[in-house]
DNA sequence: ACAAATTAATTACCTAGGTAACTATATTCC
DNA sequence: GGAATATAGTTACCTAGGTAATTAATTTGT
């Protein structure tokens, strides 16, 4: 019965690596978690937070929560939409003008973490990981 | 540049098990990180919790906050060590009794989980998975 | 032997993400 | 058209895990 292992190794990968992350995002004063919303905002344009939730697949109140920091440091805007229910969630001109600099430190550090694992095995881990993931949605 | 979806699957995947997890320790008011204690403790005996940050890899302080809510349920006990700035944690009867129970039921959810993941997939993603953490540690 | 440095555990405070309950707006269905 | 239902977002409260600072006990170094 091994499959404790193989969660238990999942589990602390995925710890280091978040904790990788907010250790280079952190100069910039974002989180992991904020990150992951600009990165999609940037890629996507326009999102009502319903839209990012599904995306991101993270439930309603930790995003409403992650917006909200977002706002206040001025670097996304929310938009009311024809059905008043929604918010329309953008990046602000401040966030378009700084996402160069953040992209390229997140890069910087991924390509880091990965510096030692070879490509093919990137390819394999990733295939192996979405099929799974997959089965479980 | 991939990286992104690598680490987003990784991310993901690692939040679904957790929650699963969490849904099948729910009828026993456990939880998750307290269940990684409990089985070590079952595996390993008695541990200080220094011993056991370092073997879950987690931070003191969680750890302390884990153990205490353990210890409030009535299973786990803390006894101090001859260096007094210790404190050895071990399962108490209540606990040992009522382990068997727990564990069928984490085993079988996790049967469940890879129920559709071929066990050639699993031994390949565990491979893998431990590769890049240790590369990263 | 005693002052300085180290270590185990705790406390306070932060982000991340989950559920349940609530509000306000939209949609459905007689 | 109006009552019932569904949906988007928020609030309150929980666990999980991180850092920084604190305390008490131990070890080191002179």
């Amino acid at each position: 019965m091994y499959s404790h292992e193989l969660f238990h190794t999942l589990h602390q990968l995925s710890r280091q690596l978040t904790n990788k992350l907010n250790e280079a995002l952190k100069p910039f004063g974002l989180f992991n978690a904020q990150w992951a919303v600009i990165f999609v905002l940037n890629k996507r344009g326009s999102l009502t937070q319903k839209e990012l939730c599904d995306y991101l697949f993270v439930e309603a109140p930790p995003m409403t929560r992650t917006i909200q920091r977002l706002v206040k440091q001025g670097y996304v805007k929310q938009v009311p939409g024809i059905d008043k229910r929604e918010k329309h969630v953008q990046l602000t001109q401040e966030a378009l003008k700084l996402y160069p600099e953040w992209e390229n430190a997140v890069n910087k550090v991924n390509q880091g973490l990965l510096k030692h694992f070879p490509s093919a095995s990137q390819e394999e881990l990733s295939k192996l990981q979405k099929s799974w993931l997959h089965q479980l949605l």
